[in-house]
Order: C-alpha cells, then sequence, then structure tokens
DNA sequence: CAGGATCCGTACTGATACTG
DNA sequence: CAGTATCAGTACGGATCCTG
C-alpha cells in the first residue's frame, strides 16, 4: 500500500499532497485542542477560549478560521444586540476527530514506551 | 471515553500530556516523512536525505535525533573507514507508522471533501 | 461578545563552512 | 560519509488596541 509516496514528491508538488495538509494542520498546535474540545458539543467563542486557557484570541480565531475554511466546523452568528457565535464540528470534522482520538490513545498507550526510552537516552548521551 | 481530558490542564501541565507530545512531534514537519520513508526497512542517512530532497542536514539530523530518544527508530553505526549510519524503525516505531498510515488514508479520502470546502468558502469570503 | 489590525520578540529553519 | 557549529532570515505566536 503505496497511497503516500506523493509524500516525497518534488517540492513544488508537496503542498499538493493530502498528507503534508492534515500534518500541516496538526502542526498549528491548537487544531487539535479546538476539535476535541468541540467533540461535547457546540461552543462558543468565549467558551473555547475558557476551555483552553493559554490560547490567545488572535489564535483562537486564525484557528477557528482554517478549520472553518476546510469544513471541519460550522460557524453560526445569531444576530443579537451583543452578537453570539457558536462553533460546531461538520460531520467531515467529526470524522476528523476519530482520527484524533486513535491517535490521543496510542499517544497515552504509548507513553510509558516513550519515557522510558528517552530516559535511557539521556543516560546514555547526557553525561559526556 | 474521555482519556484526553488532561489536554486541557493548565499550561504548566500541558507538557505533561502525552497527546500533546504526539502532536507536537507530527508538527515537527519532517518526523512524519521520515518514519514513513523508513517504512521500506532500514535506510542511511545520505539516502533519507536524497528520498526527502527538501530537507537540509541540519534539520534531518535533530529530526532524527528526537526519533531516536523518543525509541521510535534505531541508529546503528558501522565503525568502517568512512563511517556508515543506519536507521530503522523499531517496534515502536512500526506501531507509530500504523497511526500515520491511517491519518494519511484519512487525509487522502478526506482531500476531496477538504478542496471543496475550501474552495467554497474562499468563493463566499474572498469577494468583499 | 466576537474578532480585526498592528507591533514586536522568539523560535524555528536553512545555508554555509568545518570536523572525524 | 555523517555529522557539528555558527549565522542570518523568516514566520509564528502573543500582547495590546480598536471596531461593530
Amino acid at each position: 500500500m503505496e497511497r503516500w509516496t506523493a509524500l516525497n514528491q518534488s517540492p513544488a508538488d508537496r503542498r499538493q499532497c493530502p498528507v503534508r495538509e492534515v500534518l500541516d494542520h496538526l502542526g498549528d498546535k491548537w487544531t487539535a485542542l479546538i476539535v476535541l474540545t468541540l467533540s461535547h458539543g457546540a461552543c462558543r467563542f468565549s467558551a473555547l477560549q475558557r476551555t483552553i486557557p493559554d490560547i490567545s484570541k488572535r489564535m483562537l480565531t486564525q484557528s477557528l478560521r482554517n478549520l472553518e475554511r476546510d469544513g471541519l466546523l460550522f460557524r453560526r452568528v445569531y444576530p443579537t444586540k451583543p452578537p453570539a457565535v457558536d462553533y460546531r464540528l461538520t460531520p467531515l470534522g467529526e470524522s476528523f476527530l476519530g482520527q484524533l482520538q486513535a491517535l490521543a490513545i496510542w499517544a497515552e498507550d504509548s507513553h510509558p514506551t516513550i519515557r522510558a526510552a528517552r530516559a535511557q537516552f539521556d543516560a546514555a548521551n547526557g553525561e559526556v
């Protein structure tokens, strides 16, 4: 199964690679948190900000825009006096959430192994 | 299933979260490429460099070190006249590869949907 | 309340030159 | 061949101020 061979194309083609796009998304440092937060259901801007304490307004806005652009979440605006907005996952967003959860489970399961390897590596290479 | 609630802990605790660690890894921009390249078997430093054209020696070295430290790959040195080194996935690395492949498949499957959403979003918001 | 605009420091990255 | 060291550019992320 060589579906990701496109990963190693020339630099010019790299941007075309769907896998790169997804990976770049995950690298966004916040998108994953947002998607996981929205797994509980729709959420308002300020609520998201409270749930993810150390994200700035700027980054939250930007990340939400990217996710909306890619069709991973809906943005609903209620034209009330002080405007209210909430975000919820689209079906595509939910399927992405599934991937994230699989990754999260792998991460938790592998964490002890990784920590052990890290400790051993540091012990071997740390003291010169 | 709330195994990743630790994601939204206070900033200080954030570093403890295994999911964050994995995600940060993926954000490394190169680690995924390297792991996927090594899925074919052991590979030498220069071969990796050839397979991933637009990676600098510096980043390749750094990424390899991180992966080695986390126990995702072995580094073998052959003490020949011009030193030879090759890298191969550990069992942990292989299991990580599995996650990556699942993600790759999702990415490819979802790519058309994402592209469509993106086009629609740009059409709606692009022209002011 | 939601978010756009701007400024600015830091951290990541690449290119180059050097070593064993 | 397989790195290490140094330097410089960029782009990311945060803080602050401003708008509808």
